[in-house]
DNA sequence: CCTTTTTGCTTAACCGGTTAAGCAGTTGAT
DNA sequence: ATCAACTGCTTAACCGGTTAAGCAAAAAGG
């Protein structure tokens, strides 16, 4: 690998010289002649900037974390590809951790992370994240003086710059879609409590059916946990409800569980009942019925969110923001007028 | 952040013998009682050592970069996830890179990583790697000196190290299974050629027909891309040969596409046909019939792969180094018996 | 023609570590 | 008592850049 220093005697100038020429510096004054022929060298010896020199004398290293719960939900891998493209585009690299929904993995990444000099950190907080202690998560961002961004996900009781998307209006036009369809009885599966988009989708759900003058009944509700399986277990106590017509549920793996376990118990669950979930999942589309799905803009998400986290990066008076992006609802034929159960 | 120097200074020590002592030099002298004292000092200080600075010294990053082709792909992301845990025991971070199936933003980011000093990368190649003209990816390989190995995929000429499963014996055992089961008239969705994979495993359908005595005939191959998209385009096509009993897809994310547009022509596709698909994609549970799928133990290959880079990273003598791994069939219900057709 | 400014470069310190070499002072062997 | 070996540390060079300060020569100004 060709150094400055290669250059710099080849061409018979120190390595200040070159390094001003190779980058540009505005205010530097160097011969057009010396500049095209260490220009040329550094084609010539295929020069590449040591990006560990750069990085120790600069003090930034151009690359910014990402952690994110899971990548192989399909929510995740959508961010986790979105910022990349971006990123990238910025000249950032991304040094990418797949925390396995863990607390202690998250803070050991970010811990990690800081020691590695990254510039900024993005974390898609795990679930776990909301269930430890508040001290536990105060005391994660309090020895954090990293430009720092929390990505679909915040809690109330921390303050720092997130970028999220609207849950109550997610879960209210949801539910409302549902209504307008003539349901009543909207079943709505949560996320844990805890979670701050599972209370916000809640209040969404019960705001919309107070709006419409329906009633909110506690035993329409049911606890998951945003898995396949926690739906999948859900299944059997939602279908004997005969009242039931329609589910709102927090994300679409959780009604994919449902279809899967109706499946073994031969129930056309996906025909009986009317569905909504979140995340708009690509999948969905391959069901025998495409389900309706609250789409969270992800691109408009990372957008915000970029935009947030390089700002930072760039100023010095750490000014933490927010923002929350407007949902869209993608209609799709899971959404019908109720079916009045016969068995 | 508190570096070498400010424990030195505290202990009055050199730096030298802070760096010994907190990396637990093997052949080092300090005594116990100033060692005691720096270990004090690191933790009351909360030292974190710098990246860059070690990086730059030892001209090592600690850093591994994945290049996969789309992260959205749940396969590919289920081999980041598994390649991401793995590394991060072992010391290393990932630098994750979405090459949006493109074979100039592969050689971008090889060159890219290169200059920021990664250890090794991995690359899980594209389609489009297989596409370009051999002197493209020769150049690519030949400007490489550093760790590197191909995953999924791999050119037959280029001379690099490479983990890969086993297509040949993949698609013999599904198209052995389909035949058990008395089809004999198999379609066979391929890869485009020129990808090795794809011409594996249709050496291993043939192979597996021609070993039971059966017809291998053109007319029951088809060529797509192993996206959704080109499962939805074949589908017609297929399902308008009434000769044809079983479908064995070179992933089964096409078998999606043919099952999407099957559903959306009310053609009921998943009881007529047999099917097999390549990938053991985990949403083929949610399907009506789940299917049957060719499992590549995707953690199988990370493991090797990891081996043969990691072995590689410690060595001086760069030695290439191929594995294929043994594929495993998941039987699922998208098996059964020929239906004959009546329409 | 002399002074000031500008040009075109170099010097040297610094970023934060690593590591071979070296040097007193102590210990051990003979 | 003498010399070798070991102990416990320091010095200094190095990794590959960045950047403020400085300096000689050339150009501009009066």
């Amino acid at each position: 690998m060709a150094t400055m220093k290669d250059i710099a005697r080849e061409a018979s100038v120190s390595v200040a010289t070159v390094s001003m020429v190779l980058n540009n510096k505005p205010n530097s004054r160097i011969s057009k002649h010396k500049r095209e022929e260490i220009e040329r060298l550094a084609r010539k010896l295929n020069y590449q900037p040591n990006f560990a020199a750069i990085s120790l004398s600069k003090q930034q290293s151009l690359n910014i974390a990402l952690i994110v719960p899971d990548i192989t939900n399909p929510f995740f891998s959508l961010l986790t590809k979105e910022i990349d493209l971006s990123l990238e585009k910025d000249g950032y690299s991304t040094i990418f951790v797949d925390s396995n929904n863990s607390f202690q993995n998250e803070k050991k990444a970010i811990e990690s992370m800081v020691s590695r000099g990254v510039d900024g950190i993005i974390l898609v907080p795990s679930n776990e994240f909301f269930r430890v202690d508040q001290a536990q998560r105060k005391q994660l961002i309090a020895n954090l003086d990293k430009p720092f961004i929390l990505l679909n996900a915040y809690p109330n009781d921390l303050d720092v710059s997130y970028v999220n998307f609207d849950n109550v209006n997610g879960a209210y036009i949801a539910t409302q879609e549902l209504i307008n369809k003539g349901h009543q009885e909207i079943a709505f599966i949560q996320g844990q409590t805890g979670f701050v988009n599972a209370a916000e989708r809640l209040t969404g759900y019960q705001q919309a059916l107070r709006d419409h003058h329906l009633a909110v009944k506690p035993q329409n509700l049911f606890m998951g946990d945003y898995s396949v399986g926690s739906g999948y277990e859900l299944a059997s106590t939602i279908t004997q409800r005969k009242d039931i017509t329609a589910i709102l549920s927090s994300n679409d793996l959780m009604l994919f569980g449902i279809i899967k376990w109706a499946k073994m118990h031969h129930i056309d669950v996906l025909h009986q009942y009317a569905m909504i979930g979140f995340d708009n999942d690509p999948y969905s589309e391959i069901l025998e019925v495409p389900l309706t799905s609250v789409d969270q803009r992800p691109k408009a998400m990372i957008e915000k969110a970029l935009a947030i986290l390089l700002e930072r990066i760039g100023s010095d008076h750490p000014v933490n923001k927010h923002a929350l992006i407007k949902p869209e609802l993608i209609k799709r034929a899971s959404v019908f007028a109720p079916v009045t159960t016969s068995e």
